[in-house]
This record gives structure tokens, C-alpha cells and sequence, in this order.
DNA sequence: ATGGCGCGCGCAGCGCGA
């Protein structure tokens, strides 16, 4: 079982992008966020025509996400339940027998900002809602654009970035405490090159001089993580004309599908 | 990363992303 996750920065913009990344990989599932775009405007045409099933939830201009599956998606469920958000962030589905969580963690901006604060309010509370759905759901993946480079080595320049929105210590902690939870990073399962990011800023030629961030990551529970086989993140996707800033995130999984 | 680009909205130029 192939699940991945990507930030497209408008579907509108990226759907040829993303129907020639589906027919080229043939994941089962596909998790997109910031698809920015209307529930009624989703382009489920194409998609389904692609042979995946959708789920989304969207609005205009911000936020958005998708779950593209060539399984049926079952239990789907909206947001984080209890917690008001008019921000469409979170979309859950369970696939065969897998609860795949999609989520587009807020930006933050920078950290003296309230959306600082709402980023790690809202961080709190996907936790909180994590751990009973993990008792729920052991076989659970955390997929999406966290805005969070976990460690010293997700990041082009640490010293640069240290204190910085995306990695200051607050962030870090709060991507712990979803560690903490006994999720696993499935793309640490693994040895990797240095220097691996998923996102590039569009500005300064960032990806041609590699100046980037991994904050898109794929979380594991302890039943996954021991089914996973694979971990890379697809650079050559940010190599297309007209590119998202983000690159696709990979998991395989030994898992009959 | 002082900004530089790309997107949506909407028709100019701004807010936002990361």
C-alpha cells in the first residue's frame, strides 16, 4: 500500500500536475493540501475518471483538503471533532483498514503573531484528538504540510532558521508531543541523503541552491511503522514548469491492499 | 528571510504562504 502526502498550492492550478503524478505512481492514496478551492468547484470529474475516489473539503482561497483513494473511503469525518475552525484543515478517512488523518497545520506566520498562537492551540488540539483516535484506530497515518521542521537536519540552515517560525523550539515540541503519542516519522525509518527538504521558497532560486525545509511528513502508528518498507520525498515534482512550492511525501507499506 | 515568487480575488494591488 502507497500513501502520500502533497501541498499543491491550488488544485485549480495543479490538477494536470496531479492526475500525471496519480498515473505515474499509482498510489492508493493521495492526501492534498491547500487545494483552495470550493467544495462545489472540485474537480471530481477528472479525478474520478483517474480511477480515485475523493473526499474533500474546501473554501475559497485558503486552506482545503483532499483525500484521493482507489479504495472506497469509509468513516469520513470533517475538522477535528469538538473544535471550532472555520479553517478547512482536517479531513479523516479510514481505507482499507487504515485511518488516514489529512491535515494542513497552520502557517503561523511568524512567532510573534496570533496566528502563532492559534497554530499552537490548534497543534494542542489535534493531539489531544489523536490519542483517542489511535486507541480507536491502531493502524493510523498522520499525513499532510505540518509547517514544522522537526529537527536541525530538516533544514537548509538551522542557524539561520533557529527561533524562526517553522522551527522555533514551541513548534518542535509540539511536533514531539504527536512523537509522543507513538507515532513514528516513516521517512527516519529509513537511512536518506542529507539534505532532503519538501519545500522550496519560490523566491532566490531556493530550489535550484536547495534551500529548503522538510515540515511534510507522514507519522506512523507502532502497527504501521512495523509495516512500512519505504520513505522518500518526490524532488522531481518541483522540477515542473509551473511547480507547487512543496514536494510529495511517500510511504509504502506491506500491506495487501 | 528586510525582499525577491506564486496564488486567489478581481481588475489594482494586496493578503497570505513558508
Amino acid at each position: 500500500m502507497m500513501i502520500a502526502t502533497w501541498n499543491v498550492n491550488s488544485l485549480k492550478v495543479r490538477l494536470p500536475q496531479v492526475l500525471e503524478w496519480l498515473a505515474h505512481y499509482q498510489p492508493d492514496v493521495l492526501c492534498l493540501q491547500e487545494t483552495k478551492t470550493e467544495d462545489v468547484n472540485f474537480q471530481l470529474a477528472e479525478l474520478t475518471a483517474a480511477g480515485y475516489q475523493c473526499a474533500f473539503s474546501g473554501q475559497k482561497t485558503y486552506n482545503g483538503v483532499a483525500i484521493l483513494s482507489k479504495q472506497p473511503l469509509q468513516e469520513i469525518s470533517y475538522g477535528i471533532p469538538g473544535c471550532v475552525d472555520t479553517q478547512k484543515r482536517v479531513l479523516a478517512a479510514t481505507v482499507n483498514g487504515v485511518r488516514i488523518v489529512n491535515v494542513y497545520v497552520p502557517n503561523g506566520q511568524s512567532v510573534d503573531s496570533d496566528k502563532y498562537q492559534y497554530k499552537l492551540g490548534w497543534l494542542k488540539e489535534l493531539t489531544a484528538w489523536l490519542e483517542v483516535e489511535l486507541k480507536t484506530y491502531p493502524n493510523l497515518a498522520l499525513l499532510g504540510d505540518y509547517n514544522i521542521a522537526p529537527e536541525a537536519r530538516d533544514v537548509h540552515d538551522p542557524k539561520a532558521w533557529e527561533g524562526q517560525v517553522l522551527f522555533s523550539e514551541p513548534e518542535r515540541a509540539a511536533f514531539q508531543a504527536l512523537l509522543n503519542l507513538g507515532l513514528q516519522d516513516s521517512f527516519r525509518l529509513f537511512e536518506q541523503p542529507e539534505k532532503m527538504f519538501s519545500w522550496w521558497d519560490y523566491r532566490m532560486h531556493a530550489f535550484r541552491r536547495n534551500m529548503g525545509l522538510r515540515i511534510d511528513h507522514i507519522l506512523l502508528s507502532a502497527a504501521l511503522a512495523s509495516a512500512c518498507k519505504a520513505a522518500h520525498i518526490d524532488k522531481e515534482a518541483r522540477k515542473a514548469e509551473r511547480p507547487s512550492d512543496h514536494a510529495p511525501v511517500i510511504t509504502e507499506l506491506n500491506l495487501k491492499v
